[in-house]
DNA sequence: TTGTAAGCGTTATCAG
DNA sequence: CTGATAACGCTTACAA
């Protein structure tokens, strides 16, 4: 506890109090002594002192001396200003803040700057301005910004939806064995015709999502049906609710409905209840995502990014870097598996209603 | 731009290039010589140069330098793992960190403190370990986590639901003017059996949203109905849910419903939904907090708190205390009004529903 | 095994 | 009006 107004204790304070020099306590309390080791004796108290005086190392001195402010730039996919519309990169925002601090650094979000300083290129002034050790990309729009922030001497780690053409190390996650696991229950329950709604974005994320499904539905032998896969260009509720209305104007609806994104399932959910078609009775519903589809009614099987895997790597994989003496490193790909969950969203198809 | 490895530039890089010592440039571009005034040619070619080489000062150098990091202590009401149950809060985070940034300073929130770090007191260690010029806290649980901050000698601003014992700045928001405009419109419309559904919590603010409540309905003569009150432990989901089918098991059941949370109406409308009881045609809802009310199905009438401004009177008011060159400082204790905004989910109450 | 000294980049003070 | 100088607190090479 200090007293209001007590100077807080520096190195000087500790060394005094332990009749040693300063030198002497940053190396003690660092145990970084390459040339010199520290009688057992000495070192007891040093440590003492500096417990004593409840003595911490002042992070500012600390990153002035050893040139690196032991803070990580972070650009998100989206603002954060958007965490129902996009939760996904709202939620490995916090989980990258969590790895960062875990390991003694911090995290400044790029996306907190003004709008003023939100164009092309600005970004890179801004974390060069704050002195950032190194930079991590939530699936960047475009190679440029890659490039500009790689150029400026920054490490750069991209995640997830990562541009293919500047030297970084990159952490994406697999969407094939949630995939999978997810439509192996809905055949096992006797579903076939099993719709698919989701963003038909250039990115290869997206169509790869499509893919699997498609390589799923296939390993059981099930041919895919056009009329039932819907891409919209967003993975919003809205455009949920608008796919599953088409869907149910079909002349032979599916049994089941495979939504790429929690919120696409939101709205999945939504357009059913207005319909009147209960789920799981009428109506399979499975998500993407597993952020939030737990909590609705009812709860969502649903395929699971490991987005705390993809953060703790990414901080990993960045700190590795920074902290490398000299430049060197090799960009590493690293690509993390989905996992499912299966909850009460998924039933039986009732006889009558199997396709002959 | 910068190459690749270049070294970012000094200000002794910049004096050099202007001719001038780095106490100019410093005095330039701080635009802070009480002492001494620069002669406009000095002044633009240091300028000049510096924007020539790209300078920016070098934040941790200045703030070694000026003892002050520029970075603000957050204490979240609570844990930003969890947007949707609390997105109040959450939000106000947000807000918080723009208007940091807004004017040169950065947000640590203490909730990323790892677990291990979350005891009483720990707060308070962590956020002296990383020098922070100042604490916000949100909502705090205790007095004694309050006095503990300022007692380390930080200036402290508690926002929302402020204990009263610390001497500090509080910033507040008046639930009166959104819930008598809520109120007016409901009674405009018909309405005398309007239920409430609320958290009731010791907290004067919990309190007070159903004090104004019932000040509101006093205004326009209607008498309080304690049947047609029910008070949860918290502002979520599932107490809506709860209360809502408490509600309809009453004999005469109410034409409206003002849930006192954004979260607590989510769960009114699924409880309705499930009842089949459409809104508004059959029950008109109001909700608190307006953060997603305008995006649920249908949008509702909102009392809308003033999270930005709470935001940027915080920021202003710490700023200024932390600048203040003396530990000179009067608390002030501001409220902030509540607004309304009025969407489709109030309707005229049939004739036939009205009580005698 | 320990102490000394230099320097990180900035800014404030104080002579010139 | 301008420029040298010291100090912020820490770390690290090097000398003792």
């Amino acid at each position: 506890m200090v007293k209001p107004g007590a100077r807080v204790p520096t190195s000087l304070d500790v060394a005094r109090r332990a009749g040693v020099s300063r030198a002497l306590v940053s190396g003690v309390l660092n145990d970084t002594m390459s040339t010199m080791r520290v009688s057992p004796a000495t070192r007891q108290r040093v440590l003492d002192a500096a417990a004593e005086l409840g003595y911490t190392p002042n992070p500012v001195a600390r990153a002035l001396r050893r040139q690196r402010s032991n803070v990580i730039g972070f650009l998100p996919r989206t603002s954060r200003q958007t965490p129902y519309e996009h939760p996904v990169p709202f939620l490995l925002g916090i989980h990258i803040a969590r790895e960062a601090m875990k390991r003694g650094y911090h995290i400044l979000e790029a996306s907190a700057a003004p709008p003023s300083e939100r164009q092309s290129g600005d970004v890179a002034r801004f974390l060069r301005e704050r002195r950032v050790d190194g930079v991590i990309l939530d699936s960047p729009q475009t190679a440029i910004e890659v490039a500009q922030l790689v150029e400026s001497g920054f490490p750069v780690i991209q995640l997830i939806r990562p541009q293919p053409g500047p030297p970084t190390t990159t952490i994406v996650v697999d969407p094939a064995p949630g995939t999978d696991a997810a439509i192996a229950q809905l055949v096992a329950r006797g579903h076939e015709r099993i719709a698919f709604i989701g963003a038909g974005g250039d990115h290869p994320v997206d169509r790869d999502r499509l893919a699997c499904f498609h390589a799923a539905l296939a390993r059981h032998d099930i041919a895919p049906d056009d009329r039932l896969v819907c891409l919209t260009p967003d993975y919003d509720i809205e455009r949920g609710r608008a796919q599953t209305g088409a869907l149910l104007a079909l002349a032979q609806r599916p049994t089941a409905i495979f939504a790429a994104g929690d919120n696409l399932a939101l709205g999945v959910l939504q357009a059913l209840y207005e319909a009147g078609i209960r789920v799981p009775d009428a109506m399979s519903v499975v998500s993407y995502d597993d952020i939030f589809a737990g909590q609705l009614i009812p709860p969502l099987s649903s395929v699971s990014q490991p987005l705390e895997a993809v953060a703790s790597r990414a901080i990993e994989a960045l700190i590795t870097q920074v902290e490398q003496p000299d430049g060197q490193f090799t960009p590493r790909h690293i690509a993390l598996p989905t996992g499912f969950t299966a909850r009460g969203s998924v039933r039986q198809v009732p006889a009558e209603r199997r396709p002959t």
